[in-house]
DNA sequence: CTCGTCACG
DNA sequence: GACGTACGTGACGAGT
């Protein structure tokens, strides 16, 4: 019995899930103007509520509505087996924050918000659905799910929004081959790889509605499974009876969810135009408040002051040491989780005893949660003093590291809490190095980068005096420097506490500065999309690292000192004195001084330049010193800085080499590589690709390579729009060639080499804007040559020149280059005049090129994770247009179809390129084969 | 700590 | 007409 709903009434259903992921995919990532908070999914989910209740549907308007949310992650499917939903992607964490905002919103529209724990949506929506029946009033399913498909038929219906079309008994025979009462039996046969139900091996829809229509529902095909003729289908029905049974309880929605609402509290209410304003006023909605102030004849509420010029005015207190805490007990810490949960927003920095974030271990934790409120967590303190040998005695007055970090995880997991950090990758990985997963975060250095890259660096002391007007505590004030250097570890708590705490404030004051001023330099996208989405995904790559054969390197290093001590020694009698050939200086007194060679130019400090240039160029004139210390340098070259560091790098407990990449490193966009750089691993010289032998997947696993063929060309043909160039790239033809073939009038059949490689030099040296000087000394020819070719180039590609001017023209105008993604590059310089005006020129027209093949590799690495998530794969290593996978040996042509995929749509759908992007694949036992 | 050099894209 | 230049990185050894 329902109380207050029978016959005539009319019940809505909204799938509140639905419509949060629908609004968050719909919209770009909009960020509240005043302080940054995502808040896309909450506007459009509010558009979608206001646009349904002004629909009204006239004579068929409901009587009671509700919105419906999942509750939690965890059901009692998981109970029944383990692994359902498994394989969902994460939440992107700009999402998860705008959950309870949602409900919030919902009760603002004045409409009835329901969830339970340990149910789905699902669940509600059929429990809801049943008793309305059974009362005798009709329902409305408002939703695309075709899980809640088997709820249709005897008074209740479902709507598609998107498509806007009514889904009854026959729409569900025509999606299912069975009708509604059937749909669970033909859901537990088919299985549904998204909710990761299993169902049965090799059956699906088709196959699942054809055999529950021959034998009437589930368990008599089970119970007669020996009767079916086909072979593989008998079997498989047979051998996963109990998998398809398990399917079924996962598919089959529950009728009997506990609710502890009647149904009269589900009646239709106008909203209540004060709250609903209020609400949307808060969110800073401008067009919907005034939008729903106009209707309800109500005044819009003034909107908040614009942040920027007042906060710029509004001037916080200075930073003061003396008012921040040390948390040294349970009580304490649970009385600041309390407030940061409240707060929603933390500023968080992680103290450790090094640099490597493999290999340091945790000291403290500072915490601040606004101007004034930092605190810091002592965890790993040693007593320093006491002596030299028995050091390592844990320092009075901190509370255990296991039991805090126990206190602290589910905070820092928390979706409702935004932390905050200065490169928060590395925290990040010492964080997760013990079990917690940060999320969602926000970094200030990503900030500042999105706003500036090219403008100045963005550590942390340089942001504070910039934006603060603030002098960090430089740490060698703690930890002294050189011989007598001691570890974090080791400094007082009480002095450390200072310096923790005074980081993490500088950290809340500078998002607290930069978040909002995204939206007016519209760089949110490029934050959003390019920047902060990389922490998780770097930080994974780096955590996995890369196996390498140390014992190869070691032998390569061997034979390259004994070839190196042979060429000294034929150095040193060519010399007819010994000298260090690894010094320039001396080097050059050699050449020019001792031996008269000519062609000595010295730069600015007075030395010869001995550059390899110069070198090839007296070897060429036949002089055999020159040609000597080449060789020379080579392995000098290889051997200090691969054969015989990469070993160093080896981690001790992973066995691996873990590099870091810098996200804000390279002004364009690129990442640069660190603690070891693996971005510029030899592979141009027969010698140097050996190294490449030594980067080798583990047994049973095969390294795979994934590169995009001429990305920036490729991109330059896209901005510059030019038809010659876009077409050869559709057609797939070699671009050199082409290109040769425009300039110099000669047929791509049969052309000879060196016309190519000269269209290919200047193919490149127009991405660098390029200079006749610069042309003239890549190609070795005159200058007046060069000239001429980049003459009759400009001629034949006019929108080149043109790109390139406009761009010039936009840098000067500006003070900033946009890639084709939104990443923004300052141009300082630009309006300079004499030598450095021509650098800051070359720079801007090289910036957006280099930087839109920057974001779309990122687009690639952000989407990755997702992608492959089904294959025994992971991604290791990015080389600015290539990225390396480890992957199981049976997976490789799956994981390249994938990635391929993903690189190759990485553009789409924020641009669409004119020229098709193109990835080459490899793979092998070594990087060297699979490149 | 800066410079020259050279590895990569 | 001369200036100094291809764009973007990081690591190494030498020499201050």
């Amino acid at each position: 019995m329902v109380e207050g709903f029978g016959k005539g009434h009319h019940l809505h259903l909204i799938d509140g899930s639905a419509f949060i992921f629908r609004a968050y995919h719909a919209l770009p990532p909009l960020t509240r103007r005043s302080d940054g908070l995502p808040i896309g999914a909450v506007a459009g989910f509010c558009n979608m509520l206001w646009k349904y209740i002004q629909d009204g549907n006239g004579s068929d308007a409901p009587t009671h509505a509700a919105v419906i949310f999942d509750h939690s992650a965890k059901t009692f499917r998981n109970d029944i087996y383990p692994l359902y939903k498994a394989n969902r992607p994460e939440l992107p964490e700009d999402l998860r924050p705008q959950f309870p905002l949602t409900r919030e919103a919902t009760r603002a529209f004045n409409i009835a918000c329901i969830e339970t724990e340990g149910y789905e949506a699902d669940d509600i929506i059929a429990t809801l659905s049943c008793q309305a029946r059974e009362a005798g009033g009709r329902v409305t399913i408002i939703s695309s799910d075709k899980d809640l498909m088997q709820l249709v038929g005897g008074g209740v219906e479902m709507l598609d929004p998107i498509k806007g079309k009514a889904i009854g008994p026959d729409e569900v025979r025509e999606k299912f081959g069975v009708g509604p009462e059937r749909v669970v039996d033909v859901q537990a046969l088919a299985g549904d790889s998204v909710d990761n139900v299993p169902g049965a091996p090799g059956i699906g829809i088709k196959t699942a509605a054809q055999l529950i229509g021959e034998y009437g529902d589930l368990e008599t095909l089970l119970a007669r499974a020996e009767e079916i003729r086909q072979p593989k289908r008998r079997q498989t029905l047979i051998e996963n009876a109990e998998q398809i049974r398990i399917s079924k309880r996962l598919v089959q929605l529950d009728c009997a969810t506990p609710l502890d609402f009647g149904f009269d509290t589900l009646s239709i209410r106008e909203p209540e135009p004060g709250a609903l304003l209020d609400f949307l006023t808060r969110m800073e909605f401008r067009t919907l408040t005034n939008r729903v102030a106009e209707r309800f004849g109500a005044e819009a509420p003034p909107p908040p002051e614009a942040a920027p010029a007042q906060a710029e005015g509004a001037e916080l207190p200075a930073i003061e040491r003396s008012l921040y805490t040390i948390i040294r007990d349970e009580e304490a810490l649970a009385e600041w989780l309390a407030e940061i949960a409240e707060k929603g927003v933390v500023a968080i920095d992680t103290e450790t005893t090094g640099l490597d974030e493999m290999q340091a271990e945790l000291v403290g934790v500072s915490l601040c949660t606004g101007p004034g409120r930092a605190a810091y967590l002592p965890l790993g303190h040693v007593d320093g003093a006491a002596d030299l040998f028995g050091s390592g005695a844990r320092a009075a007055g901190q509370m255990p590291m296991a039991r805090a970090l126990e206190m602290l995880k589910p905070v820092l997991e928390d979706a409702a809490v935004l932390k905050i950090g200065q490169n928060i990758k590395y925290d990040w990985k010492i964080l997760a190095r013990h079990g917690i997963r940060m999320a969602p975060i926000d970094d200030t250095m990503l900030l500042s980068y999105a706003l500036n890259a090219g403008a100045h660096n963005h550590g942390m002391d340089e942001l504070a005096r910039e934006y603060l007007g603030h002098d960090c505590v430089p740490i060698k004030a703690l930890i002294g420097s050189g011989k007598a250097q001691i570890g974090f570890a080791q400094v007082a708590i009480d002095k450390a506490g200072e310096y923790a705490a005074e980081d993490a404030e500088v950290t809340w004051r500078l998002w607290h500065h930069f978040r909002p001023k995204l939206a007016p330099n519209r760089v949110t996208t490029a934050y959003e999309r390019l920047e902060r989405p990389m922490v998780p995904v770097l930080a994974a790559m780096e955590m996995a690292g890369v196996r390498i054969d140390a014992e190869h390197l070691k032998r390569m290093s061997n034979a390259f000192a004994q070839k190196m001590a042979g060429l000294e020694d034929e150095i040193h009698g060519l010399a007819g004195e010994s000298f260090n050939p690894g010094s320039p200086k001396q080097l050059g007194e050699i050449l020019f001084d001792k031996m008269g060679l000519t062609g000595g130019k010295q730069g600015k400090t007075g030395a010869y330049s001995t550059s390899a240039d110069v070198l090839e160029d007296l070897a060429a004139e036949g002089h055999d010193l020159p040609a000597r210390v080449l060789d020379w340098r080579q392995l000098s070259k290889l051997k200090s800085t691969y054969t015989d560091a990469l070993p160093t790098f080896v981690n001790p407990e992973t066995g691996r080499v873990h590099t870091s990449y810098s996200i804000a490193g390279a002004q364009t966009g690129r990442l640069a590589s660190t603690d070891p750089n693996l971005q510029n691993i030899p592979v141009r010289t027969e010698e140097g690709r050996r190294i490449r032998e030594a980067f080798i997947a583990a047994p049973g696993m095969r390294l795979v390579s994934l590169d995009y063929s001429q990305i920036e060309l490729r991109i330059l043909a896209h901005v510059a729009a030019i038809p010659a160039l876009k077409q050869a790239f559709r057609e797939g033809i070699d671009i050199h060639a082409m290109t040769a073939s425009q300039m110099f009038g000669v047929p791509v059949e049969g052309m000879d080499p060196m016309i190519r490689r000269r269209a290919k030099a200047i193919n490149f040296g127009v991405i660098y804007g390029i200079s006749g000087f610069g042309l003239a000394r890549n190609l070795r020819i005159p200058r007046s040559e060069a000239q001429a070719f980049i003459d009759t180039y400009f001629e034949r590609f006019p929108e080149i020149r043109a790109y390139m001017d406009s761009t010039v023209a936009d840098a000067k105008e500006n003070g900033f280059v946009r890639t084709l993604f939104g990443r923004r590059i300052m141009t300082p310089g630009i309006n300079q005049s004499g030598p450095a005006a021509g650098g800051a020129r070359r720079a801007a027209i090289n910036a957006p090129i280099q930087g839109a093949a920057a974001d779309i590799i990122r687009r690639a690495m952000i989407r990755m994770p997702e992608a492959i998530s089904g294959l025994p794969a992971t991604m290791l290593l990015q080389v600015h247009d290539e990225l390396v996978f480890e992957v199981e040996e049976g997976a490789v042509d799956d994981l390249i179809a994938a990635a391929r995929a993903v690189m190759e749509g990485a553009a789409d759908p924020a641009v669409h390129l004119d020229v098709p992007l193109v990835v080459e694949a490899g793979q092998g036992a070594s990087w060297a084969e699979a490149h």
